[in-house]
DNA sequence: TTAATCAGTACTAACGCGGTCCGAATTTGG
DNA sequence: CCAAATTCGGACCGCGTTAGTACTGATTAA
């Protein structure tokens, strides 16, 4: 059971990768897919999509490159892998909304939605900045109230 | 992004109507499918691998069918999920133990272990017995754990 | 103008998932 | 005791999504 798709975990090490520079850092997707020891091709699709999704900006022309659109401390994983893999759910249930013919004996739903959540909070509780160290014990205190999340 | 399989979404509900019957009720696969409007061939596969996960018992024969192996209190979600999507990862790296090429330089891992568990106890938090309730107020488990999740 | 880079589209291969089938084991009725 | 009915158990296969690639066009600095 893999919860991220293979795309997300790269999108997530590719804007890592993005955060470590400095604030103003801009690189092309082929020093990125250097770095990252990843397909250059794959990498292009990937901060293409996060581009999309304005997380990231790409400037074209001969000096282009790509750059965070925001601090690395304000994007957190939630949105980088919402980008990507779509919004998230537990189950079918949760994310097609006309609720199955189930829904009238299956109680199972709220129970999924009470899980959802605690996974949402989560990814949403972790920055590019906190991935950044490759420590985990980054600062607890922070409450994810203040964190930008993405769960409906 | 949906995070649990078709089939083990199949297999909490499926279970969750097992344990809804009385402790010793035993009820064939035709019949689990008819109460939970599944194919009744995907229901059999789902019970077939919960079986050999040691999580229901099957007795063959005329008045054979299905029953939980213990009781609903103590047979947690991330039982059932992990019987039938396997083991429970976030990316590559947590599950494919030997660890990729990146991981010199990959300072995401930790992170991932984090959030990983966070998502975890979320799911081992909620029991069969929990389930068959149609309400989602129950003990406070499930909150607790994803406060785990930004407190170390 | 030219070289370098992003942006978009289209395409192919492959893995995994969902679903279905047939054989093995066991109980019940005669 | 035998046979038939019923059920579980394991093997199989097609379909869809995903990952990855390639190509063409648009944009900009030198």
């Amino acid at each position: 059971m893999i919860i991220l798709s293979k795309l997300a975990d790269y999108g997530v090490i590719v804007a890592t990768q993005l955060a470590v520079g400095a604030e103003e850092a801009q690189m092309t997707a082929s020093a990125l897919a250097e770095r990252t020891k990843l397909p250059r091709a794959t990498v292009a699709k990937v901060l293409k999509t996060l581009a999309h999704a304005g997380i990231v900006t790409g400037a074209r022309g001969a000096a282009g490159g790509y750059r965070l659109a925001r601090p690395a401390g304000v994007i957190s994983i939630a949105e980088v892998v919402a980008a990507i893999d779509g919004a998230m759910g537990l189950t079918q249930c949760t994310t097609h909304m006309p609720a199955c013919e189930r829904s009238s004996f299956c109680s199972t739903r709220p129970h999924w939605h009470r899980i959802n959540q605690a996974v949402g909070t989560a990814l949403a509780a972790v920055t590019l900045a906190d991935m950044v160290s490759p420590f985990g014990n980054f600062a607890p205190q922070v409450p994810a109230a203040s964190r930008e999340s993405v769960t409906p």
